[in-house]
DNA sequence: TCCATCACTTGACACAGTGTAAATTGACAG
DNA sequence: CTGTCAATTTACACTGTGTCAAGTGATGGA
C-alpha cells in the first residue's frame, strides 16, 4: 500500500517542503530540514550546494508535484478575453496559498543570495507571462481599456496578482481565499477592462 | 557655519540613514555603522539594546527630520474627496522612496525580529490612517463606489498604496516616480470614485 | 571471496555576525 | 582630588552556514 521509500534527496525536499509549511516559511534550518528528512545535516550538502539552492529545488518539485502547468493551462481554453483574464485570476490566485511558504521564504533570502534571487525572478517571470497573455486576450477582443497600454496593463495585472498583494488582503486585512479571489476579479475587470 | 557635532546617539542614526540609503536596506552591519558614525561597535550598544532596536529608532529619528506629519498635512486641506485621495496619494507616495532604504531594512526583519514586526506593524497603521481618512472623504462626499464598504475600500487604497507595490512598479517594471503617482492616482479614481 | 564504490555518518572546524562582559581611559564637575 | 559618565579595548559566547577528513556498511562485479 505504502508507496515504495522515495529516494533520500526527495525525502530532504518533502521534509523541507513540510517544515516550510509548518513555519509559514520562516526560520526553517537546515539542521531542521536534516531532522525531519532523517539524515545528517552533512548529507544535505551532498544533495545541495547551499540552503538556497534546497530551497530553490523544493520550490521546483513542488511546481512538478502540484502541476501548475496544467493547472495554469484552463486558462487558454476561455474563449472571451475577459473570461480569460477571469481563468487566471482564479487559478494563479489560488495556487498562491499553496506555494506561500515557499514563496515566503524565497523572498526573504533573495536580498541576500543571488541564487535565490535568481529563483524568484524566474518564477516571477511565469507569473507575468500569464499576465501578459491575459491582457493580449482583451487586445483581441478589443476590450482593454484605452486607460493603459498592453505593457502597462501587464505591470498592473502583475502588481494586483502578487504574492505580496495576496499576502496584505489575508493576512493583514484577513480576507478569506474566496473573497480575495472575487475582489481581484473585479478590480482586474474595474481597471482593465472596456467593454466592446 | 557648521552646525554643532550632534551627540553620540544621534551621530549613530544619520551614520545607519547614510548607510541604508547607500546600499539599498541592504546588508548593513553593526560595525559597518559603528565605523561611519566613528565609534566603537560596542558603543551602538549603549545607546540601543539590539539591532532591530536600532533600525528602529533610525526611521523614527527619519520620520522626525523628514517631517512626515506636516508633509502627509495638507491632505486635509482638499476640499472635495476626491482631491483629497489625490492629495494623500501624492504625499505618501513621494514619501516612500525617501524612506524606502529603512522600509526595506525594517521588512527584512519583520520575519526574525519582534520588535522590527510591531514597528513596521506601527508605521503601516499610520498609513492605513491616512487611506481611511481619504475614503471617508469620498463617503462624505456620496462619491464612494458602492462596490465596496467602506473598510474594502480602505484595504484595496493600502494595498495600491503599499511599498511592496511602489517597489514593484518603480524598481521591477522601471516605471519613473512620476508615473508611478499619476497612475496610482488614477488607479484609485477608477477603483474607487463614482462620481455624484 | 575480495574489492571497489557509493551513499551516508561522525566529529571537528572555519567564518560571519550579534550580543555580553570586564577592565581601562579621559574628561568634566563638584 | 575624586566620582561619574561616556566611550574604548579586548575577549568571549552563541547561532547558523558551509567545509573537511576519516570511517562505516551495503551492493555489485571480477
Amino acid at each position: 500500500m505504502s508507496s515504495p521509500e522515495p529516494d533520500t534527496r526527495t525525502r530532504i525536499l518533502q521534509a523541507a517542503w513540510a517544515l516550510l509549511e509548518q513555519s509559514d516559511g520562516q526560520g526553517v534550518r537546515m539542521s531542521d530540514i536534516a531532522k525531519a528528512a532523517g539524515v545528517s545535516r552533512q548529507a544535505l550538502y551532498l544533495h545541495f550546494p547551499t540552503r538556497a539552492e534546497l530551497l530553490v529545488e523544493t520550490t521546483r518539485y513542488l511546481d512538478v508535484v502540484k502541476n501548475v502547468d496544467d493547472r495554469l493551462a484552463p486558462t487558454r481554453g476561455a474563449t472571451r478575453g475577459v473570461d480569460r483574464l477571469d481563468a487566471y485570476i482564479e487559478a494563479w490566485g489560488n495556487y498562491i496559498p499553496e506555494i506561500y511558504a515557499g514563496a515566503k521564504a524565497l523572498m526573504a533570502m533573495q536580498d541576500t543570495d543571488e541564487a535565490a534571487a535568481l529563483a524568484w525572478a524566474d518564477r516571477m517571470r511565469g507569473v507575468r507571462e500569464g499576465c501578459a497573455a491575459a491582457v493580449a486576450a482583451l487586445v483581441q477582443d478589443g476590450t482593454l481599456t484605452p486607460d493603459h497600454s498592453e505593457t502597462e496593463a501587464t505591470d498592473i495585472l502583475c502588481v494586483l496578482l502578487s504574492v505580496r498583494a495576496w499576502e496584505q488582503f489575508t493576512r493583514d486585512c484577513g480576507w478569506t481565499q474566496q473573497r480575495y479571489i472575487d475582489t481581484t476579479k473585479h478590480l482586474a475587470r474595474k481597471v482593465l477592462f472596456a467593454a466592446a
